[in-house]
DNA sequence: AAATAAGTTTAGGCAAACCTAAAAAATATA
DNA sequence: TATATTTTTTAGGTTTGCCTAAACTTATTT
């Protein structure tokens, strides 16, 4: 298994969610950064292998081969992730790019010891669940702040958008894991949202509220 | 620099102590497990990039530029040697291999964090000394056991060998970085010494005596 | 010094992973 | 439905790093 095709299947993961008919050729390249064409290359490379279901003009999927070597990968990014936050205080938004490498190192001891060093974490410092060993998550029920009304309260779960720009914005306002959110005021024409945040209030646009986890 | 690239020159580090003249096309070879004719390619390259003295049929040598970039490769896998054996209770043999993965990630403050987290170590578990950020290594003046005569003493600082056979013969017979080794007899005919090590004695043939670095 | 052996480089290929441009298929629009 | 647009695939190239086989240097014998 290379960098390349683990990158692939990480990303078909991800995105087959939001395509359950199948991940078309140029939404994969858009989110891998490269071209429709090189895409289409790798992932008949990928059904040839077994480990994803391709159909010509009709998008990709993972089958059971493809998405348990995809939750390793997940896995191994999700720990790294926690280890770099925990043990060397990288802040939430330096973790990303490192992970991305880190991720692709080959040793099952290593990703054993791992573990067993950060003490079996269950989420990463984004609130993603972390895969067992056997590539089952747990679910949890998250809400965007975005679906709450005004008067509700929730605790921060997760992010969806992991961009640097982004995290930084949360880590300035100091919204974190465990913060708790109450919507004060729903701002009707642009849905903006007067919040509340350890005894303070400010103001946070929809795309930031869509972008933020909170379970009840 | 490419994983690749960074190989090479981590090589020619180590082999150009015992070929100050120059490193030959077919040492590199044996010693990256490669073939001569891929090592004249890769050195040339290295040699238009500025980071090695290369001249045809004379074997090539690091320059400063290619030193420095060398000694940080080796910073690195000295540093994950250490967290390896130190923080996951990786054993002396099964710290290599992971090691020569971890050290071509990329990040500079990943590699900053991970020294202060292991307490800015300036040993690895095998006795190497740790470069510093600016290429500086700590010379330690160290003996081969086989150098010794009988009577004398010296303490474990390192070994030569780093293959796992070996560490893991010095693993079951106890010899540690730190052991006491003292010199009860050397057998004249093969060279093979008996020592005492914790009070027991034992015999170590002069291809292990010659592999073992003590300093007095 | 000439012949042989050993080591090195050059030449030509291959696989992985990317690319652009052109052709083909699917989808949307008139 | 026929045409236009968008999406996807195919075809042909590039780069990196490796290979084998042949040509060329250098070193060693005799």
């Amino acid at each position: 298994m290379t960098f390349s095709e683990e990158n692939y299947l990480k990303s078909i993961y991800s995105l087959q969610k939001d395509s359950p008919k199948g991940v078309s050729t140029t939404i994969l390249a858009q989110y891998l950064e490269s071209k429709p064409a090189s895409v289409t290359e790798m992932i008949k490379k990928l059904d040839e292998k077994g480990l994803v279901l391709y159909q010509p003009y009709q998008g990709v999927l993972l089958n059971k081969n493809g998405e348990l070597v995809a939750l390793k990968v997940i896995r191994k990014h999700r720990l790294w992730e926690t280890f770099l936050a925990k043990k060397l205080d990288f802040s939430w938004d330096e973790i990303h790019d490192v992970a991305e490498q880190l991720e692709h190192i080959k040793s099952d001891k290593l990703i054993k010891e791992l573990d067993r060093f950060l003490g079996f974490p269950t989420h990463d410092p984004h609130g993603d669940p972390i895969p067992d060993e056997q590539g089952n998550v747990i679910k949890v029920e998250k809400k965007q702040v975005s679906q709450l009304i005004p008067g509700e309260t929730g605790t921060c779960v997760g992010v969806n958008d992991t961009s640097s720009s982004f995290l930084q914005f949360l880590d300035q306002q100091n919204i974190k894991l465990g913060a708790v959110i109450e919507i004060v005021h729903l701002q009707d024409f642009d849905k903006s949202m007067t919040v509340r945040i350890d005894g303070r209030e400010l103001l946070l646009s929809q795309i930031a509220t869509e972008n933020i986890y909170v379970k009840l």
